[in-house]
DNA sequence: GACGTCGGTCAAGATCGTCCAGCATTTTAC
DNA sequence: GTAAAATGCTGGACGATCTTGACCGACGTC
């Protein structure tokens, strides 16, 4: 599904975005429309989700980050779902197992934010909240290289 | 510190990351010198920490992804920490205030690998983990709106 | 073995980015 | 208050890059 030459494109990009179809080519060993055909079909794929930038929160004024496990009241978990899309300073929520139905992150230019968009749900949902104070590893792909067979194995192999 | 222009070429940049200096140019009332000038301040000055590429995880194989809290045993502290830099499957991962130490994301390719990556720091933490359903947001920036005359108020204007 | 498809190259024309000179505005220094 | 310096912009020229279209070879299918 996805070749060698796939792989080492991506991986070029993650670090630069903006390397050129030229360049891209040089590293990889293609003519640039062979590797711009390839972007296409990446992106056309969904393999590719978006070129992006990466901005630094503090740049924005963002000067808190904090991590919240939020636990929807019964009957409450859709009308909190919506909430958290619509409060632009979630910058990313996943809904997952376990008694915390969704864990989400918000970015805050002070602690009086945080506890205005907090409120906003405490009717709603019981939420823990964790303040970040440092970030060990900042969004990073997994590994690009290809699955192995043995990776291919799935489910309990054998343990 | 960041004037309207530069906030204007970010929301298309995050967009497209791959946007030509000609149409962002053209799209915000300037010459392409000058964007290009703009772009390579920004990057200097660390507001753009860098032009990348979102993947989709599916594609790479990684079917699940999961949330895990790690509470490192006394003592283990950096070398938990270290550990979690060290494996690549670690996709993200915060240093927070409250009892566990670390909130991570990790993607895994099968609940095999997810058992083999969380033994390997079995021993030194307590973990538990949270399997990711669904993505209701999935990684956005905060507003990029300039922070208002009340936001810069700080912490605990009144309450 | 003919044929369609896929993924590649090459070359040319179109487009884009960078460099530079010049200009207006703002800041700094006196 | 004014001169000098710094800043940030523009436009045009030139070299670099991208896109497009014509063509080619490998491969799988009938």
């Amino acid at each position: 599904m996805l070749d060698d030459l796939d792989r080492r494109l991506l991986e070029i990009l993650v670090k630069d975005a903006r390397t050129s179809l030229k360049e891209l080519a040089a590293q990889v060993g293609l003519s640039s429309p062979s590797v711009s055909e390839r972007l296409r079909r990446l992106e056309e794929r969904g393999v590719i989700r978006a070129f992006t930038v990466e901005i630094d929160p503090l740049a924005l004024g963002y000067t808190l980050q904090a991590i919240v496990r939020i636990r929807p009241l019964p009957g409450k978990l859709h009308i909190v779902q919506k909430l958290i899309e619509e409060i632009p300073e979630f910058g990313e929520c996943d809904k997952v197992t376990g008694d915390d139905c969704f864990v989400a992150r918000l970015f805050v230019r002070s602690i009086g934010d945080l506890d205005g968009i907090l409120d906003r749900i405490a009717d709603k949902a019981e939420t823990s909240t964790a303040i970040i104070k440092a970030q060990p590893i900042r969004r990073r792909p997994p590994p690009l290289a290809a699955a192995s067979p043995r990776d291919r194995a799935g489910v309990l192999p054998a343990s």
